[in-house]
DNA sequence: TCTGGGGTCCTTGGCCCA
DNA sequence: TCTGTGGGCCAAGGACCC
């Protein structure tokens, strides 16, 4: 079973792991997933129901610890350094917490307990089942790594497990020789800096001693907050990519607004379908924004820049630099008793009230009815009646 | 008829200013 | 007045994560 995008430009959210065993893993392309496994069966993502059942787990991690901080829907690190005195030690606690999820919400999961962060990440995969060729070997679901053990358990790891290597850091490492944790652990770190530059290489090193001194931070307030869309048909005319644009930029201003902020830094992303090329072009307000002519507006000149003709398969509006907004009052604004910018507060008293899809830009307007973007909406790619 | 959407963090290079 | 330097900000791109 294979979930995620279903149309043309779809990708793989996530494989079973029969699925698996046939080389199909997330963010590949679904035509080439079909292409590796035709029985495969292929459901679309769910994003609504994920966020649902991702605060259900998380209520069950608030009743051992209030410091738990999520990393993405279904992964969060938990600081239970304080919760032992009630719940016992650190192991007791992952398995009372995993009987939780399986016993209430019906869900498997893996828990990694080690002294850090970093530690933790990596026990929690090493937890996980496997999918070799020849079949599925069931995982152990509980990795402890104690104090005492992160030598013997980092060493013998392929060093591309580190946090922070992917394909591009992984060749550069293989050019220096180094193919497993413990490789890198014992190599002057100047070496490393040589391939890698010298903040990598203190990284890479501090992870390969099993150091990582960051906290579990509960309330990580978001940097950035953006929408981007791959269309199921190229873009070609500077009306259609301007509708587009109306259109995230809509979205993003709503979710500013739903945050409290406003952005200064707005940034503009367009994927060429010749080349697969991506550029981002980005512009500061003098004051942060959080409306979407304001910020359509600021794109505007940026827009005018860009030839669309050869075909346009992706575009992102997004907002960084956050902070409070403080409306400046017009002379007019003043006299009149007009509140400023009542056009996004009045937008989002309709869709509080009617729905998310019961107001937006016309341009949002397609096949008859209204489509807004909304998080989750398209979150693996265009399904097959986008268009 | 191959490559999503939501992010974070880092690097590089230009510019301005003290 | 000229030159060098270093910090801060900004813009763009890239690597990486789930």
């Amino acid at each position: 079973m294979v979930v995620g995008g279903t149309g043309r430009r779809g990708v793989v959210a996530a494989a079973s792991y029969e699925a698996r065993r046939f080389g199909i893993h997330s963010a590949m392309p679904s035509v080439i997933a079909l292409r590796r496994c035709p029985t495969a069966v292929f459901l679309p993502g769910d994003h609504a129901l994920y966020s649902e059942v991702s605060r259900q787990v998380r209520a069950i991690f608030e009743r051992y610890t209030p410091l738990v901080e999520p990393l993405s829907l279904d992964e969060a690190f938990l600081d239970v350094t304080g919760s032992t005195g009630l719940f016992g030690p650190a192991p007791d606690i992952a398995a009372s917490v995993r009987g939780s999820i399986s016993d209430e919400l019906g869900l498997a999961c893996s828990v990694g307990v080690a002294p850090n962060k970093f530690l933790a990440k990596l026990a929690s995969v090493e937890a996980k089942p496997i999918a070799a060729s020849t079949g599925v070997e069931p995982g152990e679901g509980i990795v402890v790594v104690p104090a005492d053990g992160i030598r013997a358990f980092l060493d013998p790891l392929p060093v591309e497990r580190l946090w922070g290597v992917g394909p591009v850091t992984l060749a550069k490492l293989h050019r220096i020789g180094v193919r497993r944790v413990a490789d890198l652990r014992v190599l002057d770190e100047r070496v490393v800096a040589a391939a890698l530059g010298s903040s990598s290489a203190r990284h890479l090193s501090a992870l390969s001693h099993g150091v990582d001194d960051r906290a579990v931070e509960p309330d990580r307030e978001a940097k950035s907050i953006g929408h981007e869309e791959t269309f199921s048909r190229d873009a070609h005319r500077r009306s259609e990519v301007r509708s587009h644009v109306v259109r995230l930029a809509d979205a993003v201003a709503a979710r500013l607004r739903a945050a409290g902020v406003g952005a200064r830094t707005l940034t503009l992303k367009v994927r060429f379908s010749e080349g697969f090329r991506t550029i981002t072009r980005s512009t500061v307000a003098r004051e942060p924004i959080d409306q979407a002519a304001d910020i359509v507006a600021l794109l505007e000149p940026i827009l005018d820049g860009i030839d669309p003709s050869p075909g346009i398969r992706l575009l992102g509006v997004s907002g960084s630099n956050l902070a409070p907004v403080f409306h400046q009052l017009t002379l007019a604004e003043a006299v009149d008793d007009a509140p400023p910018h009542a056009t996004g507060a009045a937008l989002d008293a309709i869709r509080e009230r009617f729905g998310a899809d019961a107001i937006g830009p016309a341009s949002a307007v397609r096949g008859g009815h209204l489509r807004n973007v909304e998080r989750g909406r398209q979150h693996w790619g265009p399904d097959l009646t986008a268009d």
